[in-house]
DNA sequence: ACCCAGGTGGCTT
DNA sequence: AAGCCACATGGG
């Protein structure tokens, strides 16, 4: 009998071929789905396109449709999260949202630490860092870097179209999910330069290729060290995986939108990356790589 | 046509 | 250590 696979909790509901997941996750704080998704953590997620608020996208092997209802007295800012996935128990996305950490309290202590940053955190209120897969972040923010977001995009898509395990057809398109590291490893220079990924094509197979062995080896990659010795990673790719990546909320990547953010607020010179980092680090401490998100997003859309 | 993008590696001072 | 520059591609 199929329904004995479905979660304990969810209901089954056959849409477009696929079996679907259906959580609902009741009583969540401090998240908006524009500012999880567009934050600049994560590329593979976009807005359904009919106006409802809702993002359709992949995380690990699943394709989702994701939506926030406001529930009951909107002061309280609380919600509940709603997904149609075509995979992944409550846990799963649980942990992928980090619903396990109290957002609140993080963007209180900020803004005591440092309260020029109160701006940036009310603008950013509902970001939250979700739990991604390292070996995508990794190969992700490889494309990311001297690339512009729509095109990073565009260039994961056809990494996972080309390469990705066929998930099925939900939500009106084809998923797939990110490839395998040995799927990567093994691709040819020509298939891959196909996908229009320029010159990171060869830092891509190759960071494949190291992953898949330092796997095998039983060691993946956890230190800022060991990730900054994969080639086409430098200061500011590393810091993204060790943020996104491996979760050290202590990382502060420094892109051209930071530095333009230091030195606006602090007056850093725009090559001054040792100091921006101290600064950071000295300020924000452990919770510097939430300070770096809410900064980010605020000045990428108001600019300056 | 032009500058830029969630930069990095390599070479030269 | 610090300053250049090429790199592949396409968005605006």
């Amino acid at each position: 009998m199929l329904t004995s696979f479905i979660p304990r909790g969810s209901t089954d509901l056959l849409k477009d071929g696929l079996l679907m997941n259906r959580i609902v996750i009741n009583d969540v704080r401090d998240i908006d789905l524009e500012h999880v998704f567009e934050c600049g953590q994560c590329f593979r997620w976009v807005p359904a396109g009919d106006g409802s608020g809702d993002y359709t996208g992949a995380a690990g092997k699943y394709a989702a449709r994701i939506s926030l209802k406001h529930d009951g007295v909107a002061e309280t800012g609380h919600c509940s999260l709603q997904i149609e996935a075509t995979g992944g128990d409550e846990a799963f996305w649980r942990d992928y949202f980090d619903l396990g950490t109290d957002y609140g309290a993080i963007k209180d202590e900020l803004v005591r630490n440092e309260p020029e940053i109160e701006n940036a955190v009310k603008y950013g209120y509902g970001i939250r860092i979700l739990r991604q897969d390292l070996f995508e972040t990794l190969i992700s923010f490889i494309v990311s870097q001297n690339n512009n977001i729509p095109r990073i995009r565009k260039c994961i898509e056809a990494l996972c179209s080309r390469y990705g395990e066929y998930i099925g057809e939900a939500f009106g398109r084809e998923w797939h999910a990110f490839p395998e590291p040995e799927v990567l490893a093994e691709a040819s220079e020509e298939d891959l330069a196909a996908l229009r990924l320029g010159y990171r094509s060869g830092y891509i197979r190759a960071a494949a290729e190291r992953y898949v062995s330092d796997r095998d080896c039983g060691h993946l990659p956890e230190t800022r060290e060991e990730i900054l010795s994969y080639r086409g990673v430098g200061p500011k790719v590393a810091n993204c995986i060790m943020l996104f990546g491996l979760r050290d909320v202590g990382a502060f990547p420094v892109d051209t939108w930071v530095k333009h953010i230091m030195n606006d607020m602090y007056g850093f010179d725009e090559n001054d990356m040792k100091g921006m980092e101290r600064f950071a680090c000295d300020k924000f401490g452990e919770l510097a790589g939430y300070a770096q998100q809410y900064l980010f997003y605020y000045y990428r859309d108001n600019g300056r």
